[in-house]
DNA sequence: CGTGCGTGTTACTAGCGGTAACCCTAGTTT
DNA sequence: AAACTAGGGTTACCGCTAGTAACACGCACG
């Protein structure tokens, strides 16, 4: 019960740990976001009951295996929106590498958008997506932050740069959804079109018929 | 076995139909999106079965009850799109039809965006993303038609209205999402802040200190 | 009369997340 | 050495879900 013990006992429980992330990781990647935890037991060559051990609960497990991708998904975003290049070559970056994210592991991409929201909770009021899709939301803040920190927007800037952030977290991900699904033009493409958006193009835009136009 | 009892029959089931739709409606209302099949047939004052072959299956009666909202939903943005006001105040418009349905009524909003996918199939491939939330797929094809039919973009001009009109709902969902959660500010200055974006204000804005900024 | 046909039910399957109870081995205590 | 305890692991279960097969009533048609 000394703390040598200990630490052996959590350095032993942090391998498995690993190789059970590992091991959904293996399922997820081959049976999407509906993969069961019978089958992660099974891929990990366990029972559930030890999964529950570790992990408490699937949305447990959910998140720890999310985490991972998370993080690394997030350092390579981080490192787009920091790159010495000016604005917009920024901003295409940070699109480009999310959407290459995307386009290597849709399944991966699914488990992380889409979760399967297994609870039993009342879910009275009006807590709408309070628990959904927490990458979202992260990525959402992250850029917010960024957009804060950099770019002088007058007053109420902090609001407007949280707003925007999250919009354009939300442009980003519908249209690599969407594109993700039909493939219709290339990434460069995608990713042009998108900063071309951004920046004003919609505004900027002639109308087409003689009225007002959208 | 003649036309006019076909008739009847037709339209006894077309009643059967809309009753049962409204039942849905009221459960999904009451306990939100991961209403259950039993939980349904019950308000509706029936057993299982018979909302099976009505709806064939359980997406079968989320595509029946997503239509009834997803129709009267998009039928108040394209009034909003067709408004006789300039362009700027057409998004603004669109864009606080959007949010002040979601605000009416968050439960039918995660139920329409968040459905469960209980599917078992092998979803092999890229297809991600390909039966989920068609809600906003169509209100993303939609807005594609109606700034391809209205907006001067030169070459490629279809491409890129279709990446707007999904990118563009997309910030529309996402922000959405977030700010019925946070609400951290009225919705008149949600939209406002949205149009900004919208409107180049990312691009136009100064860089905050001496480097080249986000 | 009986033969379909539509409408409804009960009772079931298969699989999910999650858990209680047990089991078995290794190390410690007396 | 004998007993006792602490984890790691398993079987067998609960309650729930979507979905279905099989059976039962009513009512028109020959």
């Amino acid at each position: 019960m000394d703390t040598t013990q200990r630490t052996d006992q959590q350095r032993s429980a942090d391998r498995r740990r690993r190789e059970l992330l590992e091991a959904a990781d293996r399922v997820v990647l081959r049976d999407g976001p509906q993969a069961s935890m019978n089958a992660i037991a099974a891929e990990a060559g366990i029972t559930k009951p030890i999964l529950y051990r570790h992990f408490g609960d699937k949305s447990g497990l959910y998140a720890a295996l999310a985490k991972r991708h998370t993080d690394a998904l997030l350092a390579s975003l981080r490192a787009a929106l920091d790159a010495p290049a000016d604005r917009r070559e920024r901003v295409e970056s940070t699109l480009d590498t999310y959407l290459a994210a995307i386009e290597a592991r849709p399944q991966v991409y699914r488990f992380l958008m889409h979760p399967t929201e297994g609870s039993q909770s009342a879910d009275q009021g009006f807590d709408v997506g309070k628990h959904s899709m927490p990458l979202l939301r992260t990525m959402g803040e992250e850029l917010a932050t960024v957009i804060e920190e950099r770019l002088d927007l007058g007053p109420g800037s902090q609001q407007l740069a949280r707003v925007w952030g999250h919009g354009i977290v939300g442009m980003m991900h519908a249209a690599g959804d969407w594109w993700l699904g039909e493939r219709p033009c290339s990434r460069a493409e995608l990713v042009r079109s998108l900063a071309d958006l951004l920046w004003g193009r919609l505004a900027a835009a002639g109308d087409k018929m003689g009225g007002p136009g959208f």
